[in-house]
DNA sequence: CTGCATGCAAAAAATTTGCATGAGG
DNA sequence: CCTCATGCAAATTTTTTGCATGCAG
């Protein structure tokens, strides 16, 4: 793994820069590297973390510094699920999905309804906005075993304005 | 105004209160009546101000304290907009509603589809989960003059992780 | 070469917490 | 009275920024 010859946010990435008028560095491939391998919905302190592994002298401040330039270029998306930091995802322009939030396990299930997207749009409509952007959580429970650390059934509201 | 006999909230916090074995001070009702008094979708430095005009030697960390017992006696419900400040407005248990956030002028409209909420609830029950709380935001722009502060149509990514 | 990029540490911003003092029931 | 509550300041946590130095183009 990662001896792919190109993988395609490489040549995204490169545009995006070059079109900016920024370059393309050592750090900024690495850290675009390592978001893409990372499965699940990395904060920068996760990705700060396993960047380290294999480039121990990449700063904390250049990943949040990269991460941005990911977001504005529309390769990545930034979310909050309510544990107070800000996680990160591939973005996929015309694949917009959302997100259902286990409040005991914090496992994320993402999924997407063309019925809901549709709905926005008409209430935004309705209001005369332009949707730019948009963003649901869903927070809930499993109601079987599925979610690994499932506790007692008390103390599940949500986790907004939360931290652990 | 504020010579109401006695307001709603009044009751339910000092219920609240009782039936958590906490006490029911002069600053927890001068921060709940701000609170309800005030217009829109304030923040803790936002209600911090206006508590502080009539009770200037209240702090800080007890209207955080306060407004955070108003929410877990479900009388306050907090959101995040983007500004990278948590939110409070007001909760109506059974009359829950989403928000559509303009990204120019921070204007808030809520709304309430209720072909949303069964579909949530829809979702969820697929991915096996019992829904305990969900949130929304539409960011848009006002394609009109309503939006006070509208700016030039570039710049319009949602503000996520984004500091003032 | 020249200006953008980086690392480090300090600064900011939002929120939480420790502790001595104050006051509700 | 006896806790719980408060104010204040210090501590935490997340993210941003300043600055001297480094490196891409």
């Amino acid at each position: 793994m990662s001896n792919d010859s190109s993988p395609p946010w490489e040549a995204k990435l490169a545009e995006y820069l070059a079109r900016t008028g920024l370059r393309v560095t050592r750090q900024r491939r690495a850290i675009a590297e390592a978001f893409f391998t990372h499965s699940g919905h990395p904060n920068i302190d996760e990705l700060y973390t396993s960047i380290r592994a294999q480039h121990p002298h990449i700063g904390q401040a250049t990943v949040y510094r990269t991460l941005k330039l990911l977001v504005e270029s529309g390769l990545a998306e930034p979310s909050r699920f309510g544990d107070g930091t800000t996680r990160y995802e591939a973005a996929d322009a015309d694949e917009h999905h959302d997100h259902l939030v286990c409040v005991d396990c914090s496992h994320i299930v993402e999924f997407r309804n063309d019925e809901i997207e549709r709905l926005q749009e008409e209430i935004a409509a309705a209001h005369r906005f332009r949707v730019t952007d948009h963003k649901m959580v869903i927070y809930g429970v499993c109601t079987d075993a599925q979610c690994p650390r499932r506790r007692s059934p008390s103390s599940q509201r949500h986790p907004d304005s939360r931290r652990p």
